[in-house]
DNA sequence: TATTCTTATATGTATAGACATAATTAAGCC
DNA sequence: GGCTTAATTATGTCTATACATATAAGAATA
């Protein structure tokens, strides 16, 4: 059928071509891996691949014994990366600017403590700053870092490097929740993102684990103007 | 050394472990397929398996000839569904309905045309509709379907499906764009959703393409509260 | 009928071996 | 030196085979 010589991508592609077609309709059952590789003239294993890549991707659902069939409802997923913000802004081509309002080592309130599932009010350094993109306000940071599971923040310097770029070098985690929203500017917000208060804002919540143990969380603020763009 | 039996998981699992844990530092060399699968006593093609799978998350970068280093900068990157609203309202046991305000076939204004990447005014399916949960007013849908590209939209009956529903079953997409971002509603938008002019909203714009031919804008608008969450 | 056990089967994974491909390094040349 | 070309090498992919595992479906049982 195909005359290309087989190749998972080949055959991903020509599966995924027969299911946008409607060939292959939601919830039909496809030939098996077995069938596919005789078609396709192919070793069951590269088939297997394409499938399992198909089925990664959220157009295949497949069970052992059963077999492999067209989804029925294609949880189509999107990545975004996640802004380191200093390249963010530089790679824009504009200047980045890192401004520290407040590092103290305090405990956290009840509200960020319930954020981070910690029962006890742990000893938290507290974090405020402020990134410019061109001179101009671009995010402001209210971050909480955990001294219990990430002591060397104690003695961090923030003053001249921003709290996620000290992180990345010295916390890696392994779960990560991500909030978005609208909001509107408290006063401080507004005054430090020079606009007015009630204005819309754009925010990012981040919470990291390692290892199940909370490591830090992060409020970002951005003016209305700012834009997250992502693609599939 | 790892006492336990040959698998890609395994595999995959303690390289991380490695790189999580500065065993092996960000930019630095890890050992080549075959050295590792020596190790390990496995397969190339088994190690060859957890490697992609690390170098696919961002973790590990590979070069042919130059081998796998731990990458510098991990772009580490965060999956969201693209949410399918009457399910993601009904998930959370709430009562969905759907309410069509308009659906006119017009030529597009150029700001539409242009976000399309479209030369000349095109005829297009205009569908402006709400969804609620619970009757509450949950997402105000502003739509603009390219009539070129999916004709069968000329007969659709927006009455008591979605857009989005009806889109999902008869036009696949290859391609989409997604940006999120912050908002003062208009007079309109805050009649709609029940709050009040200038107050922040969060608006999701969607952008489909097939085989490079655009399908569809959707401008998406939700109340302040409205929360996007995501997990890594 | 309802429950448990058995079996058949499609997918999941591992392996050794082979060849393909990209990219670095070294060799050859002007 | 600076250029082109060839050799080297780590990853990329395919194959054939084998065995593992989940599970649907049928058989046996209560």
């Amino acid at each position: 059928m195909t005359s290309e010589r087989a190749s998972f991508r080949t055959i991903r592609d020509e599966l995924s071509r027969r299911i946008a077609e409607r060939v292959w309709l939601p919830g039909a059952l496809i030939p098996g891996e077995e069938a596919l590789a005789e078609e396709f003239g192919a070793a069951r294993a590269t088939v297997n691949r394409a499938l399992q890549e198909l089925a990664r991707a959220g157009i295949l659902e497949r069970k052992r014994r059963a077999g492999t069939r067209v989804a029925l409802h294609p949880v189509r997923e999107a990545r975004f990366v996640i802004p380191r913000i200093r390249q963010e802004i530089e790679a824009r081509g504009s200047e980045y600017q890192y401004r520290l309002l407040s590092a103290d080592i305090t405990d956290a309130p009840e509200v960020i403590c319930a954020r981070l599932s910690l029962l006890s009010r742990s000893n938290m350094m507290h974090v405020r700053c402020l990134h410019l993109a061109d001179r101009v306000p671009y995010q402001y940071e209210d971050r909480w870092i955990n001294l219990n599971t990430v002591p060397g923040a104690r003695d961090a310097d923030f003053a001249t490097m921003g709290p996620n770029e000290w992180l990345v070098g010295h916390a890696p985690f392994s779960n990560a929740e991500f909030t978005f929203m609208a909001a509107a500017a408290s006063p401080d917000e507004a005054s430090l993102l020079q606009i007015r208060e009630g204005d819309p804002v754009f925010i990012g919540e981040r919470i990291t684990w390692m290892a199940g143990e909370p490591i830090t969380l992060a409020h970002l603020v951005h003016p209305a103007s700012h834009r997250m763009v992502t693609h599939l």
